[in-house]
DNA sequence: GATGAAATATTCCTACC
DNA sequence: GGTAGGAATATTTCATC
């Protein structure tokens, strides 16, 4: 995992389209050579998939809110129960005013009352604390 | 937009090295039309980029929090001002207890501590509140 | 909009350094 | 680890329906 590694990555990251040819030649490699290298960060697990960035908002989730959660034990399934509700997109046990904090996205605001309602039904939470989204400055990942 | 469309989505969000002919199998149609959809929903900006899923525990960012920016003006330039600091990978602004909500990852809580010191310099900014992450259950992309 | 096929480009082996 | 070359595949364009 040297510069050339991270280099890479942080091109494929602006765009997974490129040609290992113009990859190698960013950095100063054949298009083989840097083949390779992309091949063992993959294989690592560095690069977990190639995928594609879509605008939620086209898809019609325009709602995004963030959901403190007290008291939801954070063993047994809570995590797969989370999982379970489609419009949970990130679940992260926290240290400090709640026990989990989610992500949340869905299309309208009733939507959004359902997911609190399931949430509601995973063993242990006594109460959510929910955080909307008025505009988003930006969401991007760090290189 | 149809279901055909969501379908070729979901089929390359979860796996962008697909060829066209695979796809078009998926969804029933030759692969010069998978190939016609998807470069319209690319045209379109449905689908923003290609792209890298990367480890960020891989990459040594290893500590994930969560800031709550109270008094953060979010006129003007405050989302430039933001973006200029690396390691702030979302800000939103928020209804709620504090204005912005901005999620950040850095390498360690030094690095985490300077952040919190940049974001203090942004214009109007009276205090922040930061919630660290302890265990992340799950970030995944919606479909 | 979709198809099928031709032209072009890329990926992915293999052999070698 | 890297290079180079070539066979197998994929992309992309286009005439046609």
């Amino acid at each position: 995992m040297d510069d050339i590694d991270r280099t890479l990555i942080g091109l494929l990251m602006e765009d997974a389209t490129q040609s290992y040819a113009t990859l190698g030649k960013a950095v100063g490699l054949s298009g083989g050579a840097a083949h390779e290298r992309v091949r063992k960060l993959r294989e690592r697990g560095v690069i977990r998939r190639t995928t594609i960035e879509v605008d939620q908002a086209a898809l019609g989730r325009t709602v995004s809110a963030y959901v403190l959660v007290d008291g939801g034990s954070w063993m047994g399934d809570s995590a797969d129960l989370l999982a379970a509700i489609p419009a949970v997109e990130e679940a992260h046990v926290i240290a400090g005013p709640a026990s989990l904090l989610l992500k949340v996205r869905t299309s309208s605001t009733k939507e959004l009352q359902d997911v609190l309602r399931q949430v509601f039904e995973v063993h242990g939470v006594t109460g959510t604390q929910t955080v909307v989204v008025l505009e988003t400055f930006f969401e991007r990942t760090l290189k």
